[in-house]
DNA sequence: GCGACAG
DNA sequence: ATCTTGTCGC
């Protein structure tokens, strides 16, 4: 392992595999001692169906007026299958080279999928706050594992996710009357703090702020990088 | 072997 | 994730 990276990207899923059980005890499930949060980021890629390529991008919002502060985005070819529970050895890459352009640090990163709430817990914002060490949550639209019992309709309500007898991440309604999100924390994160954190950064919709954002960037981009390869081609 | 399975 | 029209509900 070089010192300046986390690890190679050039695995079988089998290798990510063992990877992952030894990047679970590099992960603190702790938030640093007096977090000041004044900027959050949403992460998230976007592809094309039956394309190996992707666009993967971040958007810094502040975190007090949830204004956009800053945006990076890159254009990569995919170097790893979808496999349910190796998500980030998929989505890292791509968004590795978005952070290098990306100009304004962020103080958390909220990625589109599970933190701890993972079979080997280390989701992707756990192995992505461990490659950019930040603070980082987990908010998915589904499950991967775990199951949770009933929960109230209004905004704010919870249940805990379980998993092999422990307390993986919280089921959060964050607007009434809609699916809740699936919230766990990433690293230097607890899972209190991320509920927290999820439920400020959204209002109007059933996601975060920052992820709605992360994904309109990675679309255009996307989009305009199929349009510059179409016309590239005539 | 069967079913589940983030994005 | 992406591909897509209509349709249900506030």
């Amino acid at each position: 392992m070089e010192r300046h990276s986390l690890h190679g990207w050039d695995l079988t899923p089998t290798q990510a595999v063992a990877l992952q059980r030894e990047l679970k005890e590099r992960v603190v499930l702790r938030p640093p001692k007096g977090l000041k949060v004044e900027r959050v980021a949403g992460a998230d890629i976007s592809m094309s169906r039956g394309e190996d390529w992707a666009s993967g991008g971040f958007v810094v919002l502040d975190a007090e007026t949830r204004a956009p502060v800053a945006r990076a985005s890159a254009v990569t070819r995919l170097g790893f299958p979808y496999v349910p529970g190796l998500l980030s050895f998929r989505e890292l890459p791509v968004l590795m080279e978005a952070w290098a352009r990306l100009e304004v640090r962020p103080d958390l990163i909220i990625f589109d999928g599970q933190g701890t709430a993972h079979p080997r817990r280390l989701g992707l914002a756990c192995h992505g706050g461990l490659l950019f060490g930040v603070p980082s949550i987990g908010c998915a639209k589904s499950l991967l594992v775990g199951e949770h019992g009933p929960l109230g309709e209004e905004r704010g309500a919870v249940a805990d996710i379980l998993h092999q007898g422990e307390v993986v991440g919280r089921a959060v309604r964050t607007r009434r009357g809609v699916l809740p999100v699936y919230v766990s924390p990433g690293h230097l994160m607890d899972l209190p703090t991320a509920v927290e954190w999820v439920l400020r950064m959204t209002s109007r919709y059933r996601e975060p702020e920052t992820t709605r954002h992360a994904h309109r960037l990675v679309n255009e981009v996307r989009r305009e990088a199929l349009a510059a390869r179409a016309s590239s081609r005539e």
